[in-house]
RNA sequence: GCGGCUGUAGUGUAGUGGCUAGCACUUGAGCCUUCCAAGCUCACGACCCGGGUUCAAAUCCCGGCAGCCGCACCA
């Protein structure tokens, strides 16, 4: 059994329109995945947006018209005019080849460019083949709206991120003129990626979270909290360290970035090896170089953690300086001032983006989770992702402890997420709720009717107390030690 | 998108031209059951999709889709 088998078995995520043959690059989620999902977001929501009463959640659009794409670059950066080799099948960016040739390509139709590669006879610069016709390649969706003749385009968004910066202006506005500013979007985008691989880990239609920060230029080196988080020890894998496959634990003051984004580097690791409990050696942050990076950011480290399914140090999320690419491009291409002016001081704010890929994050919680013992399989997540919090089973199916369980099941469902089971023979509901990772059972027996206790089994020992029906909510929502 | 391999119940598999498509686990109903996948009875459930060859196709051929591996791509 694998880590797959149990995702796929238990309804956490499978192939969407399975009973089609799938398409590539779509997965569902299933009542399991539904709630590790919302219990990942929750957790996040709650660390990141305590980052400052200022940082707030908003939503927006998945479909968002031409002229945002425009200004934020994605168009003419997230557009290729593709030739490939008839040969070798290796595939050539056609403006690359013609600006090599000292031909200006900016501007020309696919057709242009097909043609001024076969009049200077253009071949395959790695084997000289024959190349064939230019087409274009865009990685975004493309939409039209309204009649098909009315020609007013539209893309989904690639990254939700554009939601926040359109709605700068107006959130700026309304939280009443404060520096920083955190708009947080977890929602949906979509990247028409042309061969997703890996299952769940490159999709087409993906989950985000990601929280934009909006600060002062100036304050890029200073952060207020910056002392508290100086000493703390990072897990860095530098450019430089490459070479030697070498991760460093070294003093956040020494990784050679502002404190204003080292400050949040600091967090974010916390984020993942305290909160989400990723054991620290499967935890990275990953330097990109600058031809890594994308074309709107200027300091660029990745997180990264270590899982089996994938092979290796896998990209989490990232943190991005954008800078003023975003407002300063949104500005030219809406013609709105996104100058703010702070007590006489103008500037447009400078951007600080936390990018998290949640259906990758969720892939890799699994992972770490996925426990293969002797008699049984299990998923020790953290009790905060957990789907279900506790189970509730009555030992036996009579003599009125289905009934009492069932109270306690109702009673618990109240206040948090929690599962009914009467069926077979109780050491099956154990295994059943090891294998989906639920941290506590509950099972009602026949001192039960008589005092009123319940044993309370832990996942991961097996250990069983015997307490209090009463004292049961906090023991199972008790926070890990 | 290219090349190689692959596709049988939920999962893992048997079946290589004619079978009522077999088995195990899972699942469901019931019996039994006072704490870790016990046992017994019964039941549900599959040849990825579409064409072709053939008297006959899960099996051979072609196309599609999906998965894995390599190449390319990955803002």
């Amino acid at each position: 059994m694998s880590l797959m088998d149990v995702a796929l078995r238990r309804g956490f995520f499978y192939p969407s329109s399975e009973i089609y043959g799938g398409s590539a690059g779509f997965y569902d989620f299933g009542h399991l995945g539904v709630l590790l999902k919302r219990k990942f977001e929750n957790t996040w929501r709650n660390y990141f947006l305590a980052l400052n009463p200022n940082f707030v959640e908003i939503d927006a659009t998945t479909i968002m018209p031409e002229a945002v794409f425009e200004a934020s670059g994605h168009l003419k950066s997230f557009n290729d005019p593709l030739t490939e080799c008839t040969e070798c099948h290796v595939r050539h960016k056609a403006d690359l080849l013609l600006e090599e040739k000292g031909v200006e390509a900016e501007g020309l139709t696919a057709e242009e460019m097909g043609k001024a590669l076969q009049d200077r006879e253009i071949r395959c610069p790695r084997c000289g083949g024959e190349l064939s016709e230019v087409r274009w390649f865009n990685m975004m969706f493309e939409l039209s709206l309204g009649a098909a003749e009315a020609d007013e385009k539209a893309y989904l968004r690639p990254e939700t991120a554009q939601g926040c910066y359109v709605s700068f202006k107006r959130m700026f506005e309304v939280l009443r003129n404060q520096i920083p500013m955190g708009l947080a979007i977890l929602g949906r985008a979509y990247r028409n990626e042309i061969s997703p691989r890996q299952g769940f880990y490159r999709l087409r239609e993906l989950n985000q979270a990601e929280l934009q920060i909006f600060f002062d230029p100036e304050c890029l080196d200073e952060h207020p909290c910056y002392e508290a988080v100086q000493d703390q020890m990072m897990r860095i894998y530098a450019v430089a360290d490459r070479e030697k496959g070498e991760i460093k634990e070294i003093p956040l003051r020494e990784v050679g970035v502002p404190k204003f984004y080292g400050y949040h580097m600091a967090i974010v690791q916390d984020f993942y090896l305290k909160v989400l409990k990723v054991p620290r050696e499967k935890f990275r942050f990953r330097e990109l170089s600058e031809e890594e990076r994308a074309f709107y950011n200027r300091i660029h480290w990745d997180m990264e953690i270590f899982t089996d399914v994938l092979g290796g140090f896998k990209e989490a999320g990232g943190i991005h300086y954008r800078g003023d690419h975003d407002l300063s491009g949104h500005e030219r291409g809406s013609k709105k001032k996104m100058e703010v002016n702070i007590q006489g001081k103008k500037f447009v704010p400078h951007v600080l983006e936390l990018s998290f890929g949640v259906d990758r994050n969720l892939l890799m919680l699994l992972d770490l989770a996925y426990t293969e013992e002797e008699e049984r399989t299990v998923l020790k997540f953290p009790s905060v992702v957990a789907p279900y919090r506790a189970a509730v089973f009555p030992l036996v199916s009579k003599d009125g402890l289905p009934e009492f369980a069932y109270e306690i099941y109702q009673e618990l469902r109240m206040e948090c997420d929690v599962f009914f089971d009467e069926k077979g023979s109780i050491g099956k509901r154990y295994r059943r709720q090891d294998e989906i990772g639920t941290p506590f059972s509950v099972t009602v027996d026949y001192d039960s009717l008589e005092d009123g206790t319940v044993t309370l089994r832990d996942r991961d020992t097996m250990d069983q107390v015997r307490i209090q029906r009463g004292n049961l909510l906090s023991a199972i929502t008790l926070p890990e030690v």
